[in-house]
RNA sequence: GCCCCCUUAGCUCAGACGGCAGAGCACAGCCAUGGUAAGGCUGGGGUCGUCGGUUCGAUUCCGACAGGGGGCUCCA
């Protein structure tokens, strides 16, 4: 008896009854059956060795699909785990998923034993012969019971069977799911050689399908995510479609590593963590420091043109202005110790907003005057763990360009597509130019009524609407005093990385008891937006100089030409070119002839100048630059000056010339 | 804070069974005046992260601490 199946392009194949999906692909090709490691059968993914029914849609999963590639990390993830119990009997494994590039499997080792890194190696040959044994992955389910007895040696996996078991509505879960718990039985797949794991599946049908992989690091990971339960032992590998694809990758990481802003701030003099100041405590070299002023100074100008108004606010406040607005309350823990003097507390601010509040609060404060647009470029100071500082990414000193927006209820919704309006032209014109946004909602533990909630929500909604930017509604994320729009942006390679935040705060204007008058004569208390553009100036240094790899746009660069005479009695006119760029308000550098002209067209080149300028014999003679600009192989010869000027001056300004940098 | 790794010249890194510490780049001086990515010579520069232990002797072995890196947790 035959019956048939619908493929992946809409046609239809008459199988015999019984057939698997594999004998499926071997029928529709060789290829294929060699590339297939998995299929979707309506919908569902199973393993290959899945017995077809009539009138199931049949799609081939092949090696280097996404769910491919999803399943040779799973796959690849569970002999990790064989090669461990092989080579320390007696260990219990806990989750080993898929992520982004690999996969990752949390260990206890017998003993309480750590991995070192030369584990490595030898779990790694462990997993070569794993593959080269050609070991089947065969399915099977048990009862919850059956399950907690076959694991009876496996306390992590009890856990996730009896916690599935004694919550089915928990079943939704994705990471229990993965680990195959569900509708009161459980899936595992047992290895030919006998290794069992739960787990949902599906699996190659041989570990011969697996190979190209890479043990990258041991790492400690928390049981479940929770520093209060026992720390495992991670250890993270890579698994591709094929040895190039892991090679393209292992190439890749090394780009990112290259472009890593703590390197580029080393070569380039940027800035650097003096041990004797603390940790995240940077301080900025010249050009780095001449870097931020360009940024600030830019972002000033800009916020001034979109309606704000400067503020300035110090660096310490007594402990009452962190009792009224609640964070010695909530965040304490997060601030840096109180210093005494004069019988009064003082802490470093962790924020601006209670200074803002502050300023609004100075006097009575009209309809008329709101929306009312505060503005800091302000350094504060919060008591980061010290595990989790990363270079300037991550500080314990941080300059927000903070703003603070307090209105009237009814310019909510208008003010807050007007700011992300304005968010993403300035983040363009730093030559970003993909976006995504999260909007973060109400989570379980928050205060305040649900219409305000309700209200501010709708409203950061309604922004994102209008700005046509794509979003995600990430449910019971927002803080828990306001719902908030986090801003993401993609760099040159690829990596995401959170920028701007925009809150509706719904408490501090009651804390502070902030109140308008309305054209009613009434009192009204305004809404106040949060907002950080560049999350922190540090923070979008480091992004920034990520993205163009060290080659930052001329507007932002430091040093955007240098001079050089070929020889010494080039440099009356060298100098010369020297001036007339700096009456144009260029940022220029003279580099003397006292070395060979090679070796100094090299130091410009790898400080990353955007021109470097020649000048020889010809120059002197007809008033023109050697031009080479940064990325282009040869330089351009006898260039009048003054066409030069004329095409550099454009781009001396923080607007977007929409061209790539790289 | 927790797990793993690292720490030798300003930078990148060698090094030895435990027996006077090495290179390249950078820096300084002299020579070389060179039209497009490293010119030559000479020189200065180190308590081998810190403290303690083992030892006749420790930069090397052991321990603690500090700093850095990769993760986990956290990020108002």
């Amino acid at each position: 008896m035959d019956i048939s199946v619908v493929l992946a392009d809409g046609s239809e194949r008459t199988v015999p009854f019984g057939f698997t999906v594999f004998q499926l692909a071997a029928m529709i090709g060789k290829r294929l059956s060699e590339d297939s490691v998995a299929a979707r059968i309506n919908g569902t993914l199973r393993d290959l060795d899945s017995v077809l029914s009539d009138g199931d849609q049949v799609e081939i999963v092949t090696r280097n699909s996404d769910d491919g590639r999803q399943i040779l990390r799973h796959s690849t993830a569970h002999i990790l785990a064989q090669a461990v119990t092989d080579l320390w009997p007696g260990t219990h494994f806990a989750i080993g998923p898929s992520i982004a590039d690999g996969f990752y499997y949390d260990f206890e080792l017998p003993g309480a034993k750590h991995f070192v890194d030369e584990d490595l190696v030898k779990i790694e040959s462990r997993m070569r012969e794993i593959v080269n044994e050609g070991q089947s992955f065969a399915r099977s389910e048990y009862s919850i019971h059956d399950g907690l007895e076959l694991f009876a040696d496996q306390p992590y996996k009890r856990e996730i069977i009896e916690t599935v078991a004694n919550n089915l509505a928990g079943a939704d879960d994705d990471e229990e799911l993965e680990e195959g718990v569900g509708d009161g039985s459980i899936s595992v797949y047992r290895n030919s050689s006998g290794f069992v794991d739960l787990c949902k599946g599906p699996h190659v049908p041989s570990t011969r399908k697996l190979g190209s992989f890479k043990l990258m690091r041991v790492a400690g990971a928390y049981w479940r995510g929770d520093e209060k339960r026992p720390q495992l032992q991670r250890i993270y590998g890579t698994a591709w479609e094929s040895d190039k694809a892991l090679k393209e990758h292992l190439v890749r990481l090394e780009e990112a590593e290259k472009r890593d802003h703590r390197k580029i701030g080393l070569e380039l003099d940027l800035f650097h963590f003096p041990p004797e100041i603390g940790g995240g405590l940077p301080v900025f070299h010249p050009k780095g420091a001449l870097i931020r002023q360009i940024m600030e100074d830019y972002s000033k100008r800009e916020h001034r043109k979109a309606g704000y108004q400067l503020a300035w606010t110090p660096h310490i406040a007594k402990s009452t202005l962190f009792e009224i607005s609640g964070h010695l309350g909530w965040y304490k823990a997060g601030m840096y110790p109180p210093m005494e003097m004069e019988g009064a507390t003082y802490y470093p601010k962790p924020m601006n907003c209670p200074m803002h509040i502050l300023i609004y609060k100075s006097r009575g404060r009209s309809y008329k005057e709101l929306p009312l647009r505060l503005f800091e470029i302000g350094t504060v100071y919060r008591f980061e763990r010290s595990g989790v500082l990363h270079g300037l990414a991550r500080v314990r000193g941080l300059t927000q360009d903070d703003s603070h927006i307090f209105c009237a209820p009814d310019q909510l919704a208008r003010e807050l597509t007007r700011l992300l309006g304005f968010i993403i032209s300035i983040l363009k014109n730093f030559g970003l130019s993909e976006f995504e946004a999260e909007l973060a909602t109400r989570p379980e533990k928050s205060v305040g009524e649900d219409f305000e909630w309700d209200h501010a929500t709708a409203a950061l909604e309604h922004a994102l609407k209008e700005s046509g930017i794509s979003y995600k509604v990430a449910h019971g994320e927002g803080a828990f005093y306001a719902p908030k729009i986090d801003v993401h942006l993609k760099d040159a390679i690829g990596r995401r990385w959170q920028v701007s935040t925009l809150q509706v705060d719904l408490q501090m204007p009651q804390r502070f008891d902030m109140e308008f008058v309305d054209s009613d004569n009434t009192r009204k208390r305004p809404y106040m937006i949060h907002r950080a553009l560049f999350g922190s100036v540090e923070r979008f240094f480091a992004i920034l100089l990520e993205h163009y790899a060290g080659a930052l746009p001329v507007w932002l660069s430091p040093v955007q030409v240098v001079v050089l005479p070929v020889r010494d009695d080039h440099s009356p006119y060298a100098r010369h070119v020297v001036r007339e760029l700096e009456n144009s308000d260029v940022r220029v550098d003279f580099m003397a002839a006292d070395e060979p002209l090679g070796s100094r067209i090299r130091k410009a080149k790898t400080d990353k100048v955007p021109y470097v300028l020649v000048v020889g014999d010809t120059d002197v003679a007809s008033g023109t630059v050697g031009v080479n600009e940064r990325g282009s192989k040869d330089p351009d010869r006898d260039v009048p000056l003054s066409e030069f000027v004329a095409r550099l001056v454009p781009q001396l300004s923080g607007q977007p010339l929409g061209e790539s940098l790289d």
